[in-house]
DNA sequence: CATGAATGAGGTTTCATTCAT
DNA sequence: GATGAATGAAACCTCATTCAT
């Protein structure tokens, strides 16, 4: 989304054709609904979302989405798989192997939340995904082989911290890895009805910023030795 | 709509029906339909929700559920009222205040976890209102005014420990409680696609357990001093 | 479809409401569907057929013919399984077992040939349910059962017909009523070409009565002994 | 459409190409065309056929059936004169004026048989045509002046048959002639029906050797002097 | 000779909602 | 208090066809 000129696929379902020839037009007509889609998936849900509202943000024929994309569904995965290809490439542009372990998680807790923050359609985007219980990510191949290389990069920044006697032991990355998800992704996503509910704007630059030294003190709190 | 006169609530609680002479089966009636209302809100959300299989799930005629709670929206909202209505029942049986402090923030996370495991349909609809900008929520006054008194057990809880020096000091108790909101919630609510993801089954028993020590030692290992 | 008295019933596919305090107006209705529907199919087929002009031609709201009959295919299948009650019915008004064999076989014939003639659309919804190799026939219940109850007289028939030593011998009743249905069907279902490769207008008054003059003659030249 | 000066045909037959420098492509391309057309609308009607699919069986693009064809219905047009070209030229092969009257017949009867068993697209092909009233047979002016040769053969069976004292008088050949038609094509072009009313397979080799011999005692029974 | 890109019209079906009793 | 009958609007999707190269 952020890279133009990557070959990003939309690959995954069935009804995709891939331009061989490269005609200009089909690329970037398939980057404008996947665009529109996009939008309007995050703005509203799969159920929610309307064919025709995607085509007219994309500036395309309705019909032209069902050529490109097979169906609803099969649009809806698509915005998935290019969703998550964005993240994971934004994530290798992190060098965490090259920081201090401190360092290191620090960072990772700044990057996700600042990822989340810039693009709010990826929270949304899962949740309607997590409604349904994965069905449309669970046909894809091409996410399952996606798997998170940061846990990896986590994995041995834990590794790294304990044997410089910075850091606990016997900490599963996976879970710190969630927990740290966790932290951002809920106190952006839950918003809405948290604001409602303490009666207080948890989006102004202060609330942002606290909460980020929050976080950023949970997490390594919990992970120096005491 | 048609009986003007009738004292036609949005609400949802049992407790605040109208003083009329009702039979025993309107109550029941109402209860069924929030109960289906909830069930079939919660496994697709507001939009993909349909009336008909609300009315199929509650045994009743399509037309009750208007006469009864005016519209799709307006259930929806009573559903929310209802299911907050019930959370807050459950808090109130914490009795934090007789507890140590530690064990008053471990008692807290565990209430927290245990509560969204047993009513996952908590997470799914707040994920809806959410996704809906609440704006149900901010409609409902009943709502608004229903501050989670966790908010000010945990703050009574953060200054004992801190009296004590036994919890660092400088905490803000809002912050706090998002906090152990967001390591229970997101496991929970994105445990579809962080499984899928991840290649690996986050909800047997042990996962669980694993994953409440995990929460318990992240916040207890920020709170503790060093 | 010609006895409004007669408790016919649409069922056989699922989404069928029998209605029991018989309404007046529900049982009207479904009627004026399915006789539209009848007219419809048979006009076009099963593939040109309009639900659009089914809903006009009925008189009804489009969204009623989903609410009795559930879909297009379930709405054909009525159509067919009323087209054949009605036609089993009206042979059940033949009494071919208090005939002479002989003037049976010629009463049989007459009537298949005078059905099909004021019937039209029996044959242009039997060649349209042959183009889809009867998959809709082969769902119903109902249909197996009506086996031709005249398949039974027939037999009786030419059973009677030998030992009297008119008819000849080893006459398989099933081909026989086919051969007899085959005469009548063909001429009438396929006149459109049939009058175009000729050049001549089959349809006559003349035409019609030489041809059931032919076919009484080729059925009875064939069974009759020598 | 966009080549003004191409003298596309709606034809189909082999023979009819234009005299201009083609390639043999062109030919190849337009009889796979007309071949995948005959099996799609064979196989769904006119109605049910999709361009899609007939471009996709012939594997060319959709756009090159409208530079040949012009458009569905003028290809459905063409599909209908290359079929009865085929039966036509079959039937110049018969020698029918070489046998004796009664062989003559019955050979008759068996190539109607046949020639229908073997080319089950000439059934559903017609049936479709006739669903339409024989609207396009009606504008091809090829089809028009094609008679079946058989009518002109079986009058002179008939005749010869008749002063050799074998065959009864005052047949009408052309009610013959829809006779024997009749008898091959309803039982197969309704088979699928037949089957499910009756409960028996009519397809096995048996039951089609029977029907044979059926059919032909049934014509020859009528013919034949007493 | 051939094709990928694109479309307007219209198809079946769904949905929240109301009418009439 | 309760219900079966009915509907207008709009949803997803399909189709024959044309554009531009």
């Amino acid at each position: 989304m952020n890279t133009p000129t990557a070959t990003r696929q939309t690959a995954g379902s069935r009804a995709v054709r891939v331009p061989e020839p490269r005609t200009r037009d089909a690329d970037r007509t398939q980057q404008a609904i996947l665009q529109a889609a996009t939008d309007e998936f995050s703005a509203t849900g799969l159920g929610g979302a309307r064919m025709e509202n995607i085509a007219a943000r994309a500036g395309v024929n309705k019909r032209l989405i069902y050529y490109y994309f097979g169906s609803k569904e099969d649009l809806f995965l698509a915005v998935l798989e290019d969703t998550y290809a964005s993240i994971r490439e934004a994530e290798k542009k992190l060098r965490l192997e090259n920081l201090d372990p401190a360092t290191g998680v620090r960072r990772l807790v700044e990057f996700t939340w600042d990822y989340y923050l810039a693009n709010p359609h990826f929270l949304t985007l899962l949740n309607s995904e997590n409604l349904h219980k994965a069905k449309h990510l669970n046909r894809s191949a091409r996410i399952q082989e996606m798997n998170s290389p940061l846990v990896q990069l986590l994995s041995d920044l834990l590794q790294r911290g304990q044997q410089a006697n910075l850091f606990r032991g016997g900490v599963d990355p996976v879970q710190l890895y969630i927990s740290i998800a966790s932290l951002c992704y809920f106190y952006l996503s839950n918003n809405a009805t948290l604001s409602t509910i303490f009666g207080r704007d948890l989006l102004t630059p202060t609330a942002l910023s606290e909460r980020l030294s929050h976080m950023t003190e949970v997490i390594m709190g919990y992970l120096l030795r005491k």
